[in-house]
DNA sequence: CGAACATTTTGTCTAGGACAAACGAGAATG
DNA sequence: CATTCTCGTTTGTCCTAGACAAAATGTTCG
């Protein structure tokens, strides 16, 4: 009768990898540190881990990229690691009913529907207002939905798609400036192009031409795609799960692969944006900055060939 | 003199992972049978690879996802690795006048000029034929070109970019069908998402009111919106990169948590589609043959409900 | 010619040890 | 009071080497 074994799905290391995100050596160090997770093993002498394991080993992989560290994590009950999550998002996301009714549609999977909010947000703030009031605290919502278990990933892709969707035709639907020429690319390591996506439409927006590489470009091919093109500037994007101290490693040798006309602008939530940046390269801490960062742009570009 | 060391990049074995997409288990077990790749060590006794044997490597893989075995290719030289994925391309890939036009263009990274190309040959040839004849081939030349080092990375992102925005905006401007409701997606070990979009506009063409929810679904959020949605077809992409064996243990999964009216087709490169499907999977060796499989449905829905 | 079996080939898993890089706290300094 | 520096702690990645199942191939038999 004591302990008993619920037979829910039970998941290989491999799949936790993917899942998780969590390196295979990182979950089994763990296990031998910290006692977590604590898979079962199947016939084979294997780690089988528990969904709810997963769930869990999810919502510390994602804290730990807003900064947390694990050994204070992993003693933590499943509802304080929620509660830790909150504050991040809480604290920015404006609680009004518009974003109640995102959720009744994501619910849905009503993938119309929050093409039309969204599109409907986009007429009335305008691009740089939809993109920096609303999209940016939206995708926090969202994230944190996720967090507390109210949302699958299904339905973030949901409103991630239609988001794309919303964005490139706002972005499609701008004259293409002539300067600066802006080339726009994530990192290898570095998959998620949403960030990508809404520097793209700000560039746009203040008359930038944007040639977007999308995402997991190697840095060489970065370099040589910027001479090619005769970049004015390098934009990219870092997420929260782009390794922190890779950000400022290849920062760094981007730098001294590009010319130093050109400019390289790197913006994202990642926490190594946060630090003190390298001379040669500029940190963007907010995404409303950078209509600023075009004007003093334009403005020292005629300085230096009038 | 001898054994002039040149002192190119050498990669640590995480980043050789990353791009080559070969775990480092798989490396260092490849080295101890196959004495293939030999990395030199750092001063700290950790494996460097050479962006020669790096790029070998990706070769490998890139030839290995079309059905070859390793123990085979390892020992063969560059040259005769090339030779080999030539063949496949070759024969399908028509050589004619727009391809090289593609080629300057690439080469000289003009992500408008592609777009421009790739626009024209839509008007011309419609969106079906567009995809089925002119697409398809040209991601294999792309894809060869890549695998003759004729094109970099960025270069290939270039061209996948430009069609993304074209096939997009082509989807756009298609009336909304309604039915059947299919349901996009590609499985998390699946990166790849030009294929699920080429399926979205073939299948919007047909009438078909499409949803996509993107790369990387998991299999249980998968089944869940499609019970939310009441899809009556989920679609999945496996390009070749997907492990051949798990996608039928996945397909075979994703069949047992839907309901039996609920169709599933499954389509891309993949190794595992030109095996003999499970019951109750359609699998689509060739993306032309939607448009059939959509009238097909749309007569059998006929029958069972009039 | 196809089915059943044997034999290779191949990738993933296991274990524990080692070590550098990143972090955080406290001391020392401006 | 803020900054830099030092030093212990935390943490992830890499190492070796062995084991084994699943897939692919080859072989034999009906």
């Amino acid at each position: 009768m004591s302990g008993e074994q619920e037979a829910g799905p039970l998941a290989a290391i491999a799949a936790v990898e993917r899942d998780t995100g969590l390196s295979k050596d990182t979950l089994r160090i763990w296990e031998r540190r910290y006692g977590f997770p604590q898979p079962v093993r199947d016939a084979l002498g294997e780690r089988a881990y528990p969904a709810e394991q997963v769930e869990k080993l999810r919502l510390l992989k994602r804290l730990m990229d807003t900064g947390h560290r694990p050994g204070k994590l992993v003693g933590l009950e499943l509802a304080q690691l929620q509660a830790l999550g909150q504050g991040l998002a809480q604290a920015s996301t404006p609680r009004t009913g518009v974003a109640a009714q995102y959720w009744k549609l994501l619910q849905a999977h009503d993938v119309a529907g929050i093409r039309r909010q969204l599109n409907q947000a986009l007429v009335v703030l305008g691009l740089e207002r939809f993109v920096v009031e609303h999209v940016v605290p939206m995708n926090e919502a969202v994230g944190e939905g996720w967090m507390r278990g109210e949302l699958t990933v299904a339905q973030e892709h949901v409103y991630t798609e239609a988001l794309q969707v919303v964005l490139r035709q706002a972005i499609g639907s701008l004259p293409g400036g002539a300067s600066p020429r802006v080339l726009l690319a994530t990192l290898p390591q570095e998959g998620h192009g949403l960030g990508l996506l809404m520097a793209e439409a700000l560039l746009s927006l203040h008359g930038c031409h944007c040639i977007s590489l999308g995402v997991k470009v190697p840095l060489h091919d970065l370099a040589a795609a910027a001479a090619m093109t005769e970049a004015d500037i390098v934009a990219l994007s870092f997420s929260a799960v782009f390794p922190a101290n890779q950000a400022a490693a290849a920062l760094h040798e981007l730098r001294s692969l590009l010319p130093e006309g050109t400019a390289i602008w790197a913006g994202g939530s990642n926490a190594a944006l946060n630090r003190r940046m390298l001379a040669g390269v500029e940190g963007v801490r907010d995404i409303a900055l950078v209509g600023g960062l075009v004007a003093r742009w334009k403005q020292a570009a005629i300085g230096s060939a009038p």
